[in-house]
DNA sequence: TATTGTTATACTCTATAACTATA
DNA sequence: TATAGTTATAGAGTATAACAATA
């Protein structure tokens, strides 16, 4: 061996300095990398509230779109209608939110918020935004903009795969 | 009510056009969508190869780091030292990296990849790239080092939270 | 027959505590 | 006493099949 270290003294080298630079070429690795730190963030930012992301996510929805079905709401989430279910129960059980059964289908439930509904989700997105621009800076920066245009076409463009 | 309607009709037009305006404003929110759609095209060229996603990862970084240890891989990935266990074990199944014990440090382990191991690697990165390109367009591009490079930027502020 | 919401279930990913063998 | 790897386990998040009520 050119460097007259032994093959087993080499194999101990590796305190702080393990090389990433292939995993780190690759974008798809980055954006896990990253999204981890922020939802880590995110998470205990929402534990103030008794929130998680997606009892969050579906609160918003709610307040903005009073009287939605559970079917719309899942799919504007892009997520299976079952475990929806346990969300809305949740938001349901803890006031935020009331199903109300349709006249005109009375399989399917409107859900709308309450008003500790709306008022949790009024301080919870004071809280998130403050979150927000901690770490990506001005949320009306052009540069912030512009990273949320590039990820919805990312987003497009990995859904028409 | 102004318009006429009733409240309960109202509460039925919810075809196709919910209202998430306030959740796309948040980078977070956008983050997440995004990589969601392009994890399920990796994990599915991934699987052509037998691998998931941290499967690969932890492939990656042995094959470039021959002989570093397993807590220095999980550091590497930010994994916890025993959910790295299952990866290694099912590496080494495989036949695709190898448990060398060390002699200086008899608790630990040194990772060294096989053939077969640095030739998955090979085959499994052109498939990644491919993939990467699909999505995010030529890899070397300006625009996509900067997207690479607002990435990480992001990762550093949300870890110094 | 098809759809809405539901139940049950299972699989992956991740996190923590405690153990063993070595240092 | 501390560290490397391991075991067991539990919690999220997510996916599918099958059911009851209703269309």
């Amino acid at each position: 061996m050119v460097t007259g270290k032994k093959k087993t003294e080499m194999r101990e080298d590796f305190s702080g300095k393990v090389s990433d630079e292939t995993l780190r070429k690759l974008v798809g690795y980055n954006m896990k990398r990253a999204f981890n730190e922020v939802q880590a963030d995110l998470v205990q930012v929402l534990q103030q509230f008794d929130l998680r992301m997606m009892t969050y996510s579906a609160l918003i929805l709610i307040v903005d779109n009073p009287g939605l079905r559970q079917s719309h709401l899942a799919e504007a989430l892009a997520v299976e209608r079952p475990n929806l279910v346990i969300i809305i129960d949740e938001l349901e059980r803890r006031g935020l939110i009331a199903r109300e059964r349709l006249i005109s289908d009375r399989r399917a439930y409107a859900l709308v918020a309450t008003l500790p509904g709306r008022q949790l989700y009024e301080n919870a997105l004071r809280a998130v935004k403050a979150h927000e621009t901690k770490i990506f800076g001005d949320l009306d920066d052009p540069e912030t903009l512009k990273l949320i245009e590039t990820l919805r076409q990312v987003e497009r463009r990995a859904r028409a795969r």
